[in-house]
DNA sequence: GTTATTAATGCAAACGTTTGTGCAATTTTA
DNA sequence: TAAAATTGCACAAACGTTTGCATTAATAAC
């Protein structure tokens, strides 16, 4: 089956490629092309079940209907959820996305940035891992609009969606305060990400009001659930140990889950837990784990309809959105005067 | 900043499009391109951060080094895997990926298989969701070779790789019953899905073997969380309550394990349950779920590699695969006279 | 000092589209 | 009935590559 293409079925109707091309592309109208070759034109395409090539029409129009998307890594769900809201609204518009992840770190980002303006994508919604928003700002200016999510620079004019982490941050520990808990530690991910530096920010603010400045605590390296284990071992073996935990994410969640098993200690019981990111089988968990949700559905949702507006030319939109968090309230938290540890 | 091209590039060194593309494709040699002229036409090209265009390419060479994934949910952690492994596998052989869901329903899957082929992907693999396997040995037939993961067809020739799911199936049941389970019940997904027939039969021939034919107890449609919940809501009300529940992946346990805390049972004491797929929050739940693992990485690998080979014109490898799959043993089993209730 | 070799490069067609412009035939206008 | 307007379509260039073949200049062979 030879593939079909406007030059076959212009040889087999006896219509010019243009006149094939102008019908199929529903310009007919404006073309005056005739009501009898329209119908005889879209028969005959429907019949050789004609799929136009998106590589020639790409290379004509310079548009693919295409956008990358970077994550940092496919395999952590709070990124494969977002990648599947991004997916899907991006097909809605008619777009395909091309899924790529940068391993968190530059040098694969770049690559994988060339990667996709080698294809030719319309525009590139990214998680960016560097601390220099300058290259995309080039890729940005010069060759394709980029969008972020979930980490985005201060210092930068790119767009961005993400969490209000900030917000986020102060929920959790206000959370724990209220529970009566004093000592609370934060674990945190990639400290100069903006998502770390938010949530800690927030949490510190809050300690500090309450006046328990001198018993912040905040450490951690990245977002791994290594690191979370390991931080996690280490705080419950400090002299002075925290009645309460906040992780960053759910991977730091599962680490500092298994340190807490080894211990002996039961979440609640003995030590609080809250963690940032929301996933389904958070409720599953034993116990169900108390948390700071991120919209995904609509952080995704937004990033592609800024990206639409942006390859439409219209530049009237708020480009800048932090979206707020959600508790979600489980029971991973000790009630006032029913832990153990902490009174 | 223009995009730079080969045109650019000929026009800037002098040299003719034709001897800047066989240079920066490495055939300089092969046309007796002077030392002088490569590097010279090598320093340029980086110079100006010449990038090809992989669309004129793909057009002129019929070649896009793209591949086409298509996956049921991309939301599913399994699948996310999976996706994982394929994504990198191909980069490392220098394609890419346009990954795409069928959301399980076959209208969509042609709609996506055609979309990538409009797109020009090289090959396509992918989990296919209906029972016909016509239409996508149609497509290998006349348009781009197709690998099957996961789900796979007795009747056709479609290379594929999955798990030898007969034997998970046995596995499953016969440590039930080494841990003196009788009455073990199993939710399984779709059921006219190559996987779940084979666990099922596996379930099937063991207890037949011990003596057990009248305690099989099949049920479930599909592979949900909201199945799970809803079958299992059922078996712990059935005046035959069973002793023991094999969930045939890790979506159908998270529902069981909801149905299971409402009823205010504990897993393994009041009630065993193995769970198929692997999953690293499965260690963190409570208990730990033993379950049947699959080796995604072998497989994503395994798919890929056959699809580079067909696409190679290499025929001569064994292109339909079952991989044995693994217990792992955890904590969700009753140990023999320990269960209260099936004794 | 011709002629055959070889080295180094250029020409032009083709891949499958889109689109500005051109042109013949038909119809309308005056 | 001639000019003008409209209808219905075709031509051809362009997008950025690859690649078979042609071409030129230099060197070697005789």
């Amino acid at each position: 089956m030879k593939k079909e293409s406007l030059v076959s079925i212009s040889k087999r109707t006896g219509y010019s490629i243009s006149t094939i091309s102008r019908v199929l592309n529903g310009q007919a109208e404006k073309y005056r092309i005739s009501k009898k070759t329209v119908e005889l034109i879209s028969a005959e395409a429907k019949r050789c079940n004609y799929t136009p090539s998106l590589l020639a029409k790409g290379l004509r129009t310079r548009k693919t209907n295409t956008l990358g998307l970077i994550i940092l890594n496919i395999d952590n769900p709070y990124f494969s959820n977002i990648s599947n809201i991004v997916i899907h609204q991006a097909k809605e518009h008619g777009y395909t996305v091309i899924l790529a992840d940068s391993l968190e770190n530059e040098h694969d980002e770049r690559e994988v940035v060339r990667s996709l303006l080698s294809r030719q994508v319309d525009g590139i919604i990214a998680v960016p891992c560097g601390q220099d928003p300058s290259f995309l700002e080039e890729i940005n200016k010069n060759s394709a609009p980029v969008v972020l999510i979930d980490r985005y620079y201060q210092n930068s004019l790119l767009p961005y969606v993400s969490t209000n982490n900030y917000q986020g941050g102060k929920m959790a520990t206000a959370y724990f305060l209220a529970r009566g808990h004093k000592k609370i530690a934060c674990i945190c991910g990639t400290p100069y990400s903006m998502p770390s530096k938010e949530r800690v920010r927030g949490y510190r603010e809050v300690m500090k009001q309450a006046g328990l400045e001198s018993e912040i605590f905040v450490s951690g390296e990245d977002f791994s659930i290594m690191n979370g284990y390991l931080e996690t071992k280490l705080l419950l073996n400090s002299k002075n140990k925290p009645t309460a935990i906040f992780t960053l994410s759910n991977t730091i969640l599962l680490g500092a889950m298994k340190a807490i098993n080894e211990s002996g200690l039961k979440i609640n019981d003995d030590i609080s837990v809250i963690s940032f990111d929301n996933n389904t089988y958070l409720d599953y968990l034993n116990p169900p784990i108390t948390r700071i949700g991120q919209p995904t559905d609509e952080i995704g949702t937004l990033a592609v309809k800024i990206m639409l507006q942006s390859l439409e030319g219209k530049r009237d939109m708020e480009t800048r959105i932090l979206l707020p968090p959600e508790l979600i309230e489980r029971d991973s938290v000790s009630k006032p005067g029913t832990g153990t540890t902490h009174i």
